[in-house]
RNA sequence: GGCGCUGUAGCUCAGUUGGUUUAGAGCGCCGCCCUGUCACGGCGGAGGUCGUGGGUUCGAGCCCCAUCAGCGUCGCCA
């Protein structure tokens, strides 16, 4: 057979005797004086090429290095019995090279591109391009591909339209804040970037579209923090004439569409837990039902205790709440410190624990606790003897809860009971259509202000907002929020009462949103959707623990790109054009 | 923006109570040897303002203060 160009990873026994032509990086050399081994790399995998010292190219290849680029041809042949590397898919065969091409040489590189090692992440950031050669970047962004693709490929099949909207639009300071670009050819306005495609997505359906959906860019200029992105990766859905359930089940299938075809998992079905149901159980709306460890409600057993901290928290309306920590009884009394300090964290003013041993009840609340408070505080957490119960009081029960609802995510880390290779997806349904801002104590939307209230409530904006339910819901996967949707408001009138119900004037109404609300009065059909963080799916479906890994070029949590230096300032004339003056503070 | 942790060779890290010579190891890099390795092996070598600035001390990689950078965490994220 004549030369065939081939990738480095599909070489096998078969091939025995063809003439083959490889192009790839040296992965790895091992030079044995008479002979040398050189492992080529490519997108597709490694092949063994060998330099016997008969061939002319002999002297050539002594000098090659780490990531140097080459050309090889050669035999085709079956390695030495004895030698197959059964670790290597092309493993039962060598390139004996007859001709060496030096395409390109590498500086050495400034970290090691052929092991998976741990390397400081702003150096990876840095030379991205040699991170990204590295097997484990490669592997997560074909994966990232895959499930991108799947997403496309299963909203297709659904007759879904991915229609594109526009990066340069109107700013609507509104909850984030926007990025802005200076227009040149308007001195002294400016476009913002879109902080999602929300309003967009909705107009699309004014017009008629029926099932959209798009792989959309988004821009947040929000304060840095761990796992956030300047701008990020949403996969958006709207559609029309649908119910909640309708978009539940489109995204839910989706979800188990894309695990089926990109890991080979069949997923179940979404447990539903309304809001209050998850607060209750769980402490969060976003709770990882990867284990148990349900919270229990303690109030009741401590109304006439002589404790200052549960009583005072009670008689203002708080609440006492209870964790199970199996197998807590032996934790030493630093690790019990430990735990408390982790509370403290997460916004406790402190933490008691009962440790229910063998030989007795140890606690950090001893003399406050009687045998009966024991007795009924083992009943309520479903304890046993070798357990620890964790307690959390505040006079604001949302905040006992809250950080009972961390505590148990920390507890379920230390049992070992968050396993990256199990996959818990879950609905909350049911949230609070309002909530009350704690820095302004203004009401503020819980989702965004285009949510329609649950069915039958839409005159409690008038007269009692605070009860009102939104049809909005979160799909949660492993204990974090993967995106949230709703059901739309699509009457132009109820959208201008919830303007004015968060505080707007008529004014700002017209001038930020009087676009949206009129093209609600020309028909605008009942409709609604969900946007899911693509960026958090792909991390959690590759098992990483940052949506760093699992992004060609992120910035880092500076929100610098360190390879580029971006951002960076401008030449004078720039600003200029654009009608700008910096103002150094 | 608050708090915490880290900063020592190209990379990943060790460095005892503040004092033993010239601050170490593994990998990488350079040179020599080696014909069946695959994390090849052997021998030798280069490479360090201990993040930066100040202070305490007879003496600082180690203690103190400031500062910068990175990471983590909380606030924030309609």
């Amino acid at each position: 057979m004549d030369k065939v160009r081939t990738s480095c990873g599909a070489l096998r026994a078969p091939d025995e005797g063809r003439r083959a032509e490889l192009c790839g990086w040296i992965n790895r050399r091992r030079d044995h004086g008479g002979l040398i081994f050189v492992d080529l790399r490519d997108r597709d995998g490694v092949t063994q090429i060998v330099f016997d010292p008969q061939n002319a190219n002999f002297r050539d290849a002594e000098h090659l290095r780490h990531e140097d680029v080459l050309k090889v041809r050669g035999n085709v042949r079956r390695r030495p019995a004895g030698t197959e590397n059964v670790r290597l898919a092309t493993g039962e065969v060598e390139v004996a090279v007859a001709e060496l091409e030096i395409l390109n040489r590498s500086a050495v590189p400034p970290f090691q591109v052929n092991a998976d090692d741990t390397v400081d992440e702003n150096l990876r950031l840095e030379y991205r391009y040699l991170d990204l050669r590295r097997n484990r970047m490669q592997e997560n962004l074909r994966v990232r591909h895959r499930i991108v693709k799947a997403m496309r490929d299963f909203f297709d099949a659904r007759e879904f339209v991915e229609i594109e909207t526009p990066m340069l639009i109107k700013s609507t300071p509104e909850g984030a804040r926007d990025y802005l670009v200076p227009s040149r050819v308007h001195p002294g306005t400016f476009y913002a970037l879109p902080q999602s495609p929300q309003m967009l997505k909705q107009i699309l359906m004014v017009a008629g579209f029926g099932r959209y959906m798009q792989i959309a860019r988004c821009m947040r200029d929000e304060d840095q923090r761990a796992d956030r992105q300047p701008e990020f990766t949403q996969l958006d859905v709207e559609m029309s004439f649908c119910t909640e359930d309708d978009v539940l089940e489109t995204m839910e299938s989706c979800m188990r569409y894309v695990w089926k075809t990109v890991l080979g998992l069949e997923l179940a079905a979404f447990p539903r837990l309304s809001h209050e149901e998850a607060i209750a159980k769980y402490g969060l709306d976003k709770p990882d039902l990867r284990f148990g460890l349900e919270l229990s409600d303690a109030g009741f057993i401590f109304e006439d205790t002589e404790f200052v901290v549960f009583r005072s928290a009670l008689e203002a309306g708080g609440a006492v709440v209870a964790l199970r920590y199996p197998g807590g009884a032996s934790l030493s009394r630093r690790d019990f410190d430990a735990l408390t300090e982790a509370a403290r964290e997460f916004g406790a003013k402190g933490m008691v624990w009962l440790a229910l041993g063998s030989d007795g009840v140890k606690s950090s609340a001893a003399k406050f606790l009687s045998d009966a408070n024991v007795v009924a505080l083992r009943a309520a957490a479903g304890a046993e003897t070798g357990d620890a119960i964790l307690l959390f009081a505040d006079p604001r029960p949302e905040l006992a809860y809250a950080v009972a609802g961390k505590m148990r995510n920390e507890v379920g880390q230390r049992c070992g009971m968050r396993d990256p290779s199990q996959y818990a997806f879950c609905w909350v349904t049911g949230f609070p259509y309002l909530e009350v801002d704690e820095a302004t104590g203004k009401p503020a939307p819980a989702h965004h202000p285009f949510t329609a209230p649950a069915h039958g409530q839409w005159d409690l904006i008038d007269t009692d907002p605070q009860k009102m339910r939104a049809q909005h819901y979160d799909m949660v996967l492993n204990g974090y929020e993967l995106g949230s949707g709703s059901i739309r408001n699509h009457v132009a009138e109820f959208q201008r009462k919830v303007f004015k119900r968060l505080g707007l004037s008529d004014e700002q109404i017209e001038d930020r949103f009087g676009f949206f609300i009129e093209a609600l009065t020309y028909g605008a059909p009942p409709h609604g959707g969900m946007a899911l963080g693509v960026d958090r799916l792909v991390m959690l479906a590759c098992g990483e623990t940052s949506i760093r890994d699992v992004i060609a070029f992120p910035k880092n949590q500076a929100f610098r790109d360190v390879m580029m230096d971006a951002p960076s300032t401008v030449p004078e004339q720039s600003l200029r054009d654009l009608g700008l003056r910096i103002v150094t503070p």
